[in-house]
DNA sequence: CGCGTTACAGTTATCGTTATAGTAAGGCGG
DNA sequence: CCGCCTTACTATAACGATAACTGTAACGCG
């Protein structure tokens, strides 16, 4: 069925090991019989066995992705990236979605530690770190991505979370806003990260989180946070002082808030300007355009695959890299006051 | 490092046969040595080599799938749900984005065929079949996914375009639109089906297009489609007849076209309904909420799945099977008309 | 002329697993 | 007691590639 080295080497009168040197550029090789190989290798389209090479090398020139949602676009956009970057220098890319369900994520970990991935890229949804030492003890180079835990050396990459909540809090104070609320996230490091970015901006400013301006999304079935926004923004309309201005967690989040906003018969940006974050497309088409700080999914993406490249050739380990993306700050309808 | 069968047998004085025959279930184990052959492959927490496995049984217990693009929705659903299912039974899943460039999308195969995949899933942006017939020549059985190659007979998977094109422009239809346009996409098996649907809805109701009522978005750039949507639309309103209802290949094309409808001043439904194909997240909170024919697109996963699997099963080959998954329609405010 | 070097190719062992065939021990019928 | 089946396990040879070593000419140099 499959062209095997057997099989060029029976048909040009050489051995295995002849034809394996040629088609690896090893120097020992006449001139004559590389053309031939070459030749034949082409005519038969050889391709080599992985599994066999992979056997024997130890490598098995694969990588392993695992998200928490595949159909939110920041993961979409990074898994592309990776995949296309990797692709590039041989490496296939297995990809799984974990449902943010941790016991899930473990599975799918376990598997991909089986099949002797040659790197593990997690954006993770676990609580503990406790996981990440079993990956660890296979020997198998890992990076989080996303999401960093506190105290824990590891590789990652991912947005800067504080200068995602600096941006955008400080966007919001130039544009006028006084009373300036945070709908944050659940307790991982990127909602943390922009909670604590929101805090220093306001401190810039001589400016403090009002009571009650700090909500938080609850953990209703709703992943994406729409429904979390909106509850979040009918609670901060009931507060005694009135927010002017809003900095979301992320962009669904948004969403949510805005439609809140909008049912309370309130102006955006006029009433109340919202921020998000995640730039998704269709920002432009919404009912008011949504403000987002974009946190370079692309260049997240792009960075991963570098240092899963390096980490998959350096055998030897060395001390964890941390790589931090600087976000940037999309102005849109929903925050953009008349000055 | 890794632990091996020699090591259990080692450990437990029996051969590495017994060993693997204990963990394959192998009926001529006897119960006593089957119980402490499980017991130390736990306690060592032994996980097989599958490259080696690989390399005997032929099989890599691996699935690999090529999209045009993994950013659109519709194939990040598809590819997650494809994931998730696949997993369940063992196999891991190859994923990669081809970015709609047939050459790209052939290395991409390349790739996966060198891997010897158990099966290839193919949302294929080719314009021949030439290059399926390579993976026939590998005996590797494959599934077409949303798009099909007339007169090519292959195991296929997706949504029945004809009855999309149907309902939507049926539902137009009822909601008293008498000048409905199309903006059709490009000479791909969907847009084609979608067009087909189209014309037999407008038949049916004793209708026909209008002259220059069916516009095709280019090949600008985007591919998404949102500018040749605003540009297919702009060529539509200067039709000597207005059109009062236009179904929109896909989504993006649709908000294209909305945009281009409120820039001209018209009101969306009022002046023109607009309905289109996807049913993307988000419709909810667009300037006019858009109502959208949804795909399917996890049943399709799901459907796919299943196929898949069958096929990684049944090495021997059968006839190509179609699964085509019915549409529905999602209203929303940008088709409806106060009755 | 002998020795080391270089160019080229082949031998052998190995990776971890499974397929195939084989064997020893015990039971059972005749 | 013999032959013949079961039961439970083992020995050996693959699978297709690569690593590490071993030969063998031919050639240059002192």
């Amino acid at each position: 069925m499959a062209v095997r080295l057997k099989d060029i080497a029976q048909d040009l009168g050489l051995s295995v090991v002849t034809v394996s040197k040629v088609l690896r550029d090893h120097p020992d090789i006449g001139e004559e019989t590389r053309k031939r190989v070459l030749k034949r290798a082409k005519e038969l389209n050889y391709q080599p066995n992985l599994a066999a090479r992979s056997l024997i090398t130890g490598r098995t020139w694969t990588i392993g992705l695992v998200v928490p949602d595949l159909l939110h676009p920041f993961f979409a956009q990074i898994a592309k990236e990776l995949s296309a970057e990797v692709r590039k220098k041989g490496y296939s890319l297995f990809i799984s979605s974990s449902d943010e369900d941790p016991a899930l994520e473990q599975q799918e970990i376990a598997q991909l530690v089986a099949r002797r991935v040659d790197v593990l890229v997690i954006a993770s949804s676990q609580w503990t770190v406790e996981g990440f030492r079993r990956i660890e003890e296979e020997n198998i180079p890992y990076i989080l991505l996303d999401r960093q835990f506190a105290g824990f050396e590891s590789n990652f990459v991912g947005v800067d979370d504080r200068a995602v909540g600096l941006l955008a809090t400080r966007h919001l104070i130039e544009q006028g806003c006084r009373r300036i609320a945070h709908v944050r996230g659940p307790e991982i490091s990127t909602a943390v990260g922009r909670l604590e970015g929101y805090r220093q901006a306001l401190a810039g400013a001589q400016m403090t989180p009002l009571p009650g301006h700090i909500v938080s999304i609850g953990t209703s079935g709703d992943h994406r946070g729409e429904r979390g926004g909106y509850e979040a923004t009918v609670k901060l309309l009931s507060s005694p002082q009135r927010p002017d201005g809003i900095f979301c967690f992320n962009d669904p989040v948004a969403l949510g808030a805005m439609r809140a906003l909008l049912d309370a018969g309130l102006r955006i940006p006029e009433d109340v300007a919202v921020v998000g974050c995640g730039n998704l497309s269709y920002s432009d088409f919404l009912r008011v355009p949504l403000s987002s700080v974009d946190q370079g999914s692309k260049k997240i993406g792009k960075a991963a695959a570098a240092m899963a490249l390096k980490l998959a050739h350096n055998k030897t380990a060395r001390r964890p890299k941390k790589e931090l993306i600087p976000p940037h700050l999309v102005v849109r309808a929903s925050s953009l006051r008349a000055s």
